[in-house]
DNA sequence: GACTCCTTAATTAACATTCATTAATATGAA
DNA sequence: TTCATATTAATGAATGTTAATTAAGGAGTC
């Protein structure tokens, strides 16, 4: 059916979608025009038609795209084994890792959680996130079997988004640094204060 | 100067940024037109600019006028005393309880994360949430003296924050139940993680 | 190879709509 | 009257989208 012709008919689709994706990311649905993304590409807008049938056709396919691959270097995370505490830890850090050095997808994932509607948001949770979500709460179970698993896994993932997402607010707070937006340091704090607590001198032993 | 006429006239004014805020903090700035908030107080677009001069004028308003408040009952807050460990646990349940019944204020909140320009992010800052930053950090220093206070003011926030903004993604996820959203149950899940960290059977004392 | 034919993907031009904003004007109370 | 506040009408720009057209490559037939 799909037949990679010649010149570059294929690509031409991978390049809007990818500009799309930075371009919504950035700006939004509606501040990003059609006549934006084809400037960005290189072509007039009305050759987008060619390839998606209308702007939002083309927003829905850019969102998938940015979020379908986010689910293969994470089942990784958990197959080489460990304790319980050890994958937490590791997914902590992978997490940052993926959340500071993709903001796009970052970015995509905050206007959604504002603006998606209930169908998106319903195939968002079911098709993208709801492994790793079974997962750490799996893994919340073990480690806090006293605690509500499901939010215990919600908090995990805020404490880590949020200070990527805080960060253009945060630094104008006192006392900011830079390694205040350096994903291992994130990393590093939010290990230590889940597994701590307040308390950070009395550490338990976890490995 | 202001004299508060007799229909209402300096109603009016209160009026438009009332439905502005509400407006704006339900679909975003490019997504409520001045036609919009017309329709909403029951007046024509063109009135408006009787009251703002423009439309980045009138959302700059309406932003302002929604955190403005936002730092009253927070004063009255620690000025009861208590022990660092109490005054922290109230602070938890106030932002919830502030959080959770001002979605309005959430919602402008984190679009202006997203989108606001350096200058009104150093405004928000420095004018909205210095003072409340600041007496976090004292406290987190006091509790936590290992900790980066900086980061650990910022976990607090965004561990309470995202608990509401990722709700319309959260009820999706398995496990989900109503109580997830309660501003009270939030507010007891955070409190306990924040000091018990994830082994919440070890409870410390800190009444 | 040379001739059609179909498909794909691009273009320019144009359209209808919506938007923020302005001008001119009316109304009504002090 | 005067002033504040509202109205209707209009303007110019931007938007998503369609129409008509063109160029180019692949496939089948001679």
């Amino acid at each position: 059916m799909k037949k990679p012709s010649l010149t570059q008919p294929v690509d031409t689709k991978t390049i809007i979608l990818n500009e799309a994706v930075r371009l919504f990311a950035k700006h939004g649905y509606s501040d990003v025009s059609m006549r934006d993304i084809a400037e960005a590409v290189g072509i007039r807008a009305p050759a987008l038609y060619n390839h998606f049938t209308d702007k939002q056709n083309l927003y829905l396919a850019a969102v998938s795209q940015a979020f379908a691959e986010k689910n293969q270097a994470f089942s990784e995370l958990f197959s080489k084994g460990g304790t319980p505490a050890q994958q937490l830890e590791k997914f902590v850090y992978y997490l940052c890792e993926s959340v500071g050095n993709d903001p796009d997808f970052r970015r995509l994932l905050q206007r959604e959680v504002l603006d998606g509607d209930e169908a998106r948001l319903r195939v968002l949770a079911k098709n993208v996130f709801e492994e790793q979500f079974l997962t750490i709460t799996r893994l919340a179970k073990q480690l806090a079997p006293t605690c509500d698993a499901h939010m215990l896994t919600i908090s995990i993932a805020g404490l880590v988004l949020h200070h990527f997402e805080f960060g253009p607010l945060r630094r104008f707070f006192p006392g900011s640094r830079a390694e205040h937006e350096d994903p291992k340091y994130i990393a590093k704090h939010v290990v230590n204060l889940l597994f701590n607590g307040l308390d950070g001198r009395n550490h338990k032993k976890r490995k």
